[in-house]
DNA sequence: CTACCAGTTCATTTTCTCTTGAACTAGATT
DNA sequence: AATCTAGTTCAAGAGAAAATGAACTGGTAG
């Protein structure tokens, strides 16, 4: 008989709906930026702005949204390692909290993207260099701009480590 | 009289076009990676494959797109700070060089992306606390949760410079 | 003055990504 | 067995982003 599952608010909390509706504004517009769909960025929001852990219904429910995306949503946010669910025993939903780490969350969202970059570069590289080889005339030109391309790689390598300390809690100074 | 204004390459140079449009291809899906469109990527891609510097017209003849395209490729390249303009005198167009710097191609996307992220988010941040503080039973949590919201917004704020001096050359150790 | 060359602008079309909705799987409940 | 609830999958539709092409600006050469 519980028809309305969706998670009881305090009567007195008046603000939480604008509180909420301008999270998952917010986390919609900043995925779009980090180029993830905004439909992922405002499931995170909604997340982000509930004080309790949300089941799927919730979420379909309260962001007015398919469950199709909210299941595709839900599990790129899972592959990006930005939500965590926990499965109340008893119930066989499964309830989910946005992850609070800002290194999990950027790092998630970069490994997605720069990692394949810098992974699939070595031989791609090779071939370039290889091409290079019998350049003709300019051929110092191309082994140079291939030379250029390493460096960038491994610069690009190094970097990422160095972020991912940077933004983690406390000890980057 | 000088039909041909496309840059001579010497006869011998066989290898430069399978060079050049792995070099567009290249930088076509890494550009994509960044959220830049795919014919930006090309043409900084031939750009960064030539041996002499390219004029508007050859971009055009050598990529084979749009006049329209190679005109707003090439603002978007300005405005990221990715390619050198040069104007030959005697000749009235311009010769463009791609930008070798890391730091500067990166920058540029980042300046374009995250940072206004980070500039937007005070005014946002202050509207956030202000619905938090009349939030009733949860006033605590959400107030919590806009606190985070400062944090990694000030940790954002001090990762970008470091970042940048990281990705520059030499000297980052 | 006319024609041409280099480049810009912008409305239209194409292409691609995101979202939807319907059909489906699988574990409870009656 | 039949129905419900929770969630997935995927073809198709809607929407947004990018590319095109035609009309235009302005400078130069004949």
């Amino acid at each position: 008989m519980p028809v309305a599952s969706l998670t009881q608010t305090a009567p007195s909390d008046v603000a939480a709906p604008e509180f909420s509706r301008e999270c998952v504004e917010f986390f919609s517009e900043a995925a779009q930026i980090f180029g993830v769909p905004p439909s992922v960025g405002q499931i995170y929001g909604l997340l982000y702005a509930s004080p309790q852990p949300l089941s799927f219904t919730d979420i379909v429910a309260r962001l007015g949204i398919s469950k199709g995306s909210a299941s595709q949503g839900l599990q790129m946010l899972r592959s990006l390692g930005a939500i965590n669910a926990a499965t109340h025993d008893d119930d066989r939903r499964e309830y989910f909290e946005p992850e609070m780490s800002l290194r999990k969350l950027v790092g998630g969202v970069l490994n997605g993207r720069i990692t394949p970059l810098v992974a699939a570069g070595p031989e791609r590289i090779e071939r370039l260099r290889r091409l290079a080889d019998d350049g003709g005339a300019a051929k110092d030109f191309y082994l140079d701009r291939v030379e250029q391309l390493e460096t960038w790689r491994s610069r690009l390598k190094l970097a990422l480590p160095v972020l991912n300390t940077l933004l983690g809690p406390k000890r980057g100074r």
